[in-house]
DNA sequence: TATTGACTTGGACATTGTCCATTGTAGGAT
DNA sequence: ATCCTACAATGGACAATGTCCAAGTCAATA
């Protein structure tokens, strides 16, 4: 996304070659890639990008917001580009893929006040699993 | 709990002195220790158990049903001996401490047809963020 | 109390992620 | 256009979590 890259711009990154990649890497819809998957496209455009470089980058940009961490399965963790429209995530139990949803209403409004032990409530992760179109035969 | 002892050992399992223990270790209300946690309180009361031992009776326990997996952060697995009742989590942000808690309403139902794209889903997982009552100060 | 197949053990190995000393370079200054 | 230098990239050691296996041990049955 060149926006991005405007974006990191505008925060005073340098734009290395190195950055523009993973952003182009981390471009698209429902781009969930774990860091070694990031990595190993990367690889493909820029051999010499190393490992400690793209965890860096993306640990940079998840603390600032344009980057969402996502912990589907207690395996690698995942990044997703989409993190500027809220959204909750349909994952496929047999083949892990990854769909972006947007569940009707506000899920945080469902946790009622006695349920809440006193805790100041402000996020909520949903994870829907089931099968996706190809997996169930 | 005697009950889930008792329900290994209809299942045909061997109750040996480790599998006791880390039954014990799981008793309780809001339990979601990791495999290491699980280790370390065992080793008080059974100093010689290993690390394999608990790796391996947890994910037998989990297979069968007996015991939840969650997967909060990335980080290690938490196990979950409240298997029997369904309810979501809330974590504390800040120190990490996890309730079961109970939404009302029925989550999967919050997530329209057209936003399933082919999947039959089964599943849903709901992670409540926040300050627990001794982290906002 | 002898038998035996299931269970436990320790340690090697795998995966994912972090850290750091060294080397390289993007972008402003001249 | 070239130089400077603070910031970034690199490779490899290390840490945390989890898996696997060959060998030894023991719970349950008879
Ligand atoms: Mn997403
Ligand atoms: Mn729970
Ligand atoms: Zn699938
Ligand atoms: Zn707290």
């Amino acid at each position: 996304m060149t926006d991005l890259l405007e974006r990191l711009r505008e925060r005073g990154w340098r734009l290395t070659a190195q950055r523009r990649i993973i952003a182009e890497v981390l471009s698209g819809d429902h781009v969930h890639y774990t860091a070694d998957e990031v990595h190993a496209h990367a690889v493909e455009r820029l051999p010499e990008i190393s490992r400690a470089t793209v965890y860096n980058t993306l640990g940079e940009l998840v603390s600032i917001g344009e980057v969402l961490e996502v912990s589907t399965d207690g395996r690698a963790k995942r990044y997703d580009p989409n993190a500027h429209r809220p959204h909750q995530h349909l994952i496929c139990s047999r083949c892990g893929t990854i769909r972006d949803v947007q569940p009707r209403g506000n899920p945080l409004a469902d946790l009622p006040d006695d349920e809440r032990f006193g805790f100041a409530v402000s996020q909520v992760e949903v994870t829907y699993r089931g099968l996706c179109p190809s997996c169930r035969g």
